[in-house]
DNA sequence: GGTACACTAAACAGCA
DNA sequence: CTGCTGTTTAGTGTAC
């Protein structure tokens, strides 16, 4: 989950793929609209309304969350590097950066990504390195609140174990009690500071937030304050801990090249057991030897240590313990050019990362919105009123603007950070998931799967126990279709579902009896004795037969339909700009590997035709209401409850698309593995 | 409200 | 007897 979410915005190409493949299903697409649920029948209708709607917002909301800690250790490396930088200057441009960013650790973005990072930004340059500049004086001065923080933390517990051991100063323990106190609430005044300082930045034109948009959930320390506010808060808390201390300037005391950057720091002891060692009038005390402060505390923790490994970036070596890990950090990673560089860079890394953050904020923010829209759509509009005439729906479907969704007045969604792609692309697909999209659209719209429904997106299904939106009868024709025979026995077709979609591997028994039911049930599925036993095969034209109530539209909708690109177009351009969006290989359905895709086109050509012979006979069938993408492709529309297990919330899905391929045979799993390939 | 459809669950039979 | 395969029925939910 974690490397899969952030890599979305930063780091790791495949990963992006499962991210936004995510996206596509549970915001975006009109597949997105069904959400799985194996067993509904016993199920509240109360269950479904409270586990659909949530799904997709908690998943991004989880995955923020999980962006947030893995910038925060991001912070901390460049934290423990920048101490040791006394040259550090907070406004020095962070493209002068010497050493190659290819040397960092593997978690560290390459210059390629770091290039695509800087291009896909939706300031422009100058209004970039305004806000980097900014965000980096910003993000050193809470860094530098953090620890103080910390330390007054520590002191705190110190002085209570002090107090409890020896019985006295309890004077002084409530002073720093109530300063504590007094600090947190400070802290969340400064919350409210950085909001408002994104909205100044907002009103200066370097961030794009959309209006009407309520303020971002924004975590304490995560983003960047105003300096005089935040200089006036140090000055605050520093003068409330130590009464005679003399003040010190707000620069210097903010200034890293200030503090002590020798390695052999005073011990924590001697500056939290004794407040007055701090007052010399240098905020030493507020610059701490991380190391020591977090060896102490945790013997072997070290955000530059970990796995025996020194993380500092490219370096990598290997120390047995800890000890020599700090032998290695002192030696290796002295105070020097190359250090200094290095820190540098990771400086930028962070600063990338924090802008990339923000900027998947602000996705979040208009995704949540989009979904807030739909979701509180009144469902008494079963025609939507789909501001998409259907001479606009004559052209090409991805031409069509996000403007022309239906929007609430009070909630309008601007355009997603019109610069980039990715947002858009999530844009272009959803606003086809106008009207009730929350209701499950009925089956009868249901196209049959087709090869680029699941080639699309084989891979997250494959990972994710997320149930198909297709039914049954399609994904069993799908299966049989794909066989080199086109048949194949009913054990074959199990081993495909298993093979095929995480979401069964598991509860065998259900679906296992659903598919014999609807082998049996449906005509189009043709069972043949065979020299191996008996096979299922698809009688296409009884499967055919099924296609004209399938479709209905209204004549703009088919005229556009016409041109395999209404469909075709966005979903692949959707993909195709998020993969570059986010600097990966472009994942093509024609380059999965799999065999069955190099049908992709003419399968997608088969279906539309298909469709399009049935529904032009069927013209009278108007629906106003339902988009090309839904006309066309209807079987996303479907939407169904959640499992319960599944509704549990983003971690059910996120955690299982990082499962490999290889199946978890310890849950529900009834029957064997896969024990044979059909291809 | 009726209808069609999909899904789930279950019963049952035949067979190896 | 057990398990698999295949058929059938019933109940439920959803969309039209």
């Amino acid at each position: 989950m974690f490397q899969c979410v952030f890599s979305s915005s930063v780091l790791q190409p495949h990963s992006t793929s499962c991210l936004f493949k995510h996206l596509f299903y549970h915001s975006a697409t009109p597949a997105s609209q069904k959400q799985p649920e194996p067993i509904y029948s016993k199920k509240t209708e109360i269950q479904r309304q409270t586990v659909r709607a949530p799904f997709a917002k908690l998943f991004i909301f989880s995955a923020l969350q999980v962006a947030r800690q893995l910038l925060l250790q991001q912070q901390q490396q460049q934290q423990v590097s920048g101490l040791k930088s006394p040259k550090r200057n907070d406004k020095q441009p962070a493209l002068q950066v010497p050493v190659s960013v290819a040397m960092m650790t593997p978690q560290v973005i390459t210059p390629q990504q770091m290039q695509q990072i800087l291009q896909q930004q939706v300031l422009s340059p100058q209004q970039l390195q305004v806000l980097l500049q900014q965000q980096q004086a910003l993000m050193l001065q809470q860094q530098q609140l953090q620890e103080f923080y910390k330390k007054q933390q520590e002191q705190l517990q110190l002085q209570l174990l002090q107090q409890q051991h020896a019985g006295k100063q309890p004077k002084e323990q409530q002073q720093v009690a109530t300063q504590q106190l007094a600090f947190q609430q400070q802290l969340l005044q400064m919350q409210q500071l950085q909001q408002q300082h994104l909205l100044s930045l907002q009103r200066q034109g370097l961030l794009t937030i959309q209006p009407g948009q309520p303020a971002l959930p924004l975590q304490p320390l995560a983003q960047g304050m105003i300096p005089t506010e935040l200089q006036q808060l140090w000055k605050e808390v520093t003068s409330a801990h130590t009464a005679e201390e003399t003040t010190s300037n707000n620069h210097s005391s903010l200034d890293l090249t200030t503090t002590c950057v020798s390695s052999s720091a005073p011990s924590k002891t001697s500056l939290i057991m004794n407040p007055h060692a701090s007052t010399n009038g240098q905020l030493s005390v507020h610059t701490p030897k991380r190391e020591s402060l977090s060896h102490e505390e945790h013997p072997h923790s070290h955000p530059l240590y970990g796995h025996g490994v020194c993380k500092w970036p490219g370096c990598e070596a290997v120390c047995e313990d800890f000890q020599s890990f700090l032998k290695h950090l002192n030696s290796e990673h002295a105070l020097d050019d190359r250090s200094t560089a290095q820190c540098r860079v990771q400086m930028q890394v962070v600063q990338q990362l924090e802008l990339q953050l923000a900027k998947d904020k602000e996705r979040l923010q208009a995704m949540m919105t989009h979904l807030h829209v739909k979701s509180t759509e009144p469902k008494a509009a079963p025609q939507p009123l789909n501001l998409v005439s259907s001479v606009t729906l004559s052209k090409s479907a991805s031409e069509a603007s996000p403007q022309s969704l239906p929007h609430t007045p009070t909630t309008p969604t601007a355009p997603l950070t019109p610069v980039t792609q990715g947002p858009s692309v999530i844009t272009t697909t959803s606003m086809h998931t106008v009207g009730p999209i929350r209701r499950r659209y009925s089956d009868k719209y249901n196209v049959p799967i087709s090869s680029a429904d699941i080639a699309q997106n084989q891979e997250f299904y494959k990972n994710a126990e997320v149930r198909p939106p297709f039914t049954y009868a399609s994904l069993i024709r799908q299966a049989i279709l794909e066989s080199p025979e086109k048949q194949l026995t009913l054990n074959e077709i199990y081993n495909w579902f298993t093979r095929m979609f995480a979401y069964f591997r598991r509860n065998a028994a259900t679906w296992k009896n659903a598919v014999r039911h609807n082998l049996s049930l449906h005509k189009c599925f043709v069972r043949v004795e065979n020299v191996k036993g008996a096979v299922w095969t698809v009688d296409e034209v009884e499967f055919q037969k099924r296609r004209p109530q399938k479709i209905s539209g209204n004549p703009s909708l088919i005229k556009n339909m016409q041109s395999s690109h209404a469909y075709c177009t966005p979903l692949n351009a959707a993909l195709q700009a998020s993969m570059a969006e986010n600097s990966i290989p472009l994942y093509t359905t024609a380059s999965m590997g799999n065999p069955t895709l190099g049908n992709l086109a003419s399968a997608i050509r088969e279906e539309l035709n298909g469709a399009m012979e049935h529904t032009n006979s069927n013209e009278s069938d108007s629906s106003p209401g339902r988009s090309p993408m839904q006309a066309v492709h209807p079987v996303h529309v479907k939407e169904e409850p959640l499992d319960p297990e599944e509704a549990e919330g983003p971690l059910s899905l996120v955690t299982t698309a990082n499962h490999s391929p290889d199946f978890d045979h310890d849950r529900d799993y009834e029957d064997e593995p896969v024990n044979e390939d059909m291809e």
